[in-house]
DNA sequence: ACCTGAACACCGTTCAAGT
DNA sequence: ACCTGAACACCGTTCAAGT
């Protein structure tokens, strides 16, 4: 069997004598894998033989199993944001309703989510939420918000197509602190990153706050959003009825 | 250590002398340790200790650990449909708005799902549709119907509900029978068993198949039903936001 | 620095054996 | 009939060792 002999051939004639692993390289095969096989196919075992390696060779660009599941929803982030630079084109001008801009982030989300069926499940398992899901959403709010909508129903608007598109039925906002663990001057810059890397998110949570009854428990009262948009698609409905 | 000696002699002094093993019981601890600890911490020998058992005792009951997560989703299916129940009463004269009656059965499920946050997941990760679950969508359906909803608009209702309610982003209809692989006479027989027990829906794809471009490949357009749902809330919120 | 082999504690599942 | 013990092929992860 010479033929592994004519691959490395052929590898070592493209540049790298053996192209080095890498964090993108071990994700983009785990991806292949579920997209192929499903989620459970995804093991380091099967990764790491899937690029001729051995498994505990992942451990040097990954720090785990859990790492290797947090890097396939980044995946499922950046391909989202690709689909919806596409979708919008070269033109920078984005319409002049924010629905229109709204829909066409949707419809580029759900394209992704329809190539990878292992995501929302994927989303769901997780216990936090993937730090770039918080990118889209600030997306989506900014042009909301830029479009003349209020930071109160562009709110609503976040909860009510999180679920839709990303499968979510969870809490949504949880502050990063939430249990308190960090110390504070810490805690202080993450606060400070957010606010530099989220502006409008941060500007949602500090004109929501106000009207929050217990600001430190989570000022996302989900009840009262899923009931929002409950009435929202019902009383829709009836018009449509009519 | 006679700790258990103790424990046992209650077990004794109630009745059965060890009371024996059933699929319920090994469910209920299931449910529970998933409550607990999260749907990972749910294998068969934790349950089984849980129960004071060896794992292999536990596939007298069951069929293995596919056939115990699908049990798992079942309980949640019966919790909803109890939660249901006690959220109407006994009285049973039911609203006259269709949107009161699936309001409610909407929050009552939501209720249940938040007792077992690790639902949505499983749910979504499972290749097949709990079957408990098409009962639910058949109350949904009888609710509008009998209120004088048409069967289009319940329709587009049960995506949009579903989705919101129970995290489903994938198909929701897929015939049975999808890869032709049943015999004929035995798919007939169970398209007869589904008439019956789900009138509604059957009721639903008879009325629907008519305008679907390709019957045999499922007739749920799921991507027109999900932008019919997008401009639904886009819309709404719009409304809201004047 | 990056990768490996052997080892550890787990997992689902089988099978023959007990009662 | 119901439950068990030993075994098999897997899994994630560690650690000391190679280069």
């Amino acid at each position: 069997m010479t033929a592994h002999e004519t691959t490395r051939a052929g590898a070592k004639r493209a540049g790298a004598a053996r192209q080095p692993l890498s964090r993108e390289r071990v994700l983009g095969t785990a991806a292949a894998i579920a997209d192929a096989d499903g989620l459970d196919a995804v093991t380091m075992r099967r990764v790491a033989s899937e690029l001729g390696v051995e498994a505990m060779s992942l451990y040097h660009h990954l720090p785990g199993k859990g790492g290797l599941l947090d890097g396939l929803l980044d995946v499922v982030v950046a391909e989202i944001d690709e689909a919806v630079a596409t979708a919008f084109g070269p033109h920078d001008a984005a319409p002049d309703d924010w629905r229109d801009v709204v829909r066409t982030r949707c419809l580029a989300a759900r394209s992704v989510m329809l190539r990878h069926p292992w995501a929302p499940a994927l989303i769901g398992s997780r216990t936090s939420i993937p730090p770039g899901v918080y990118g889209l959403y600030e997306e989506v709010l900014g042009a909301m918000v830029r479009g003349g909508c209020s930071y109160r129903v562009a709110h609503k608007a976040l909860h009510a197509l999180g679920s839709m598109v990303l499968g979510f039925t969870q809490e949504l906002f949880r502050p990063a602190d939430a249990g308190g663990r960090l110390e504070p001057d810490r805690a202080e810059a993450e606060l400070a990153a957010m606010a530099e890397a989220l502006p409008y998110t941060t500007a949602m949570v500090a004109s929501e706050i106000h009207d929050a009854a217990d600001p430190t428990l989570g000022w996302c009262d989900s009840q009262t959003e899923f009931e929002f948009t409950l009435d929202l698609l019902l009383n829709g409905l009836a018009r449509a009825d009519g």
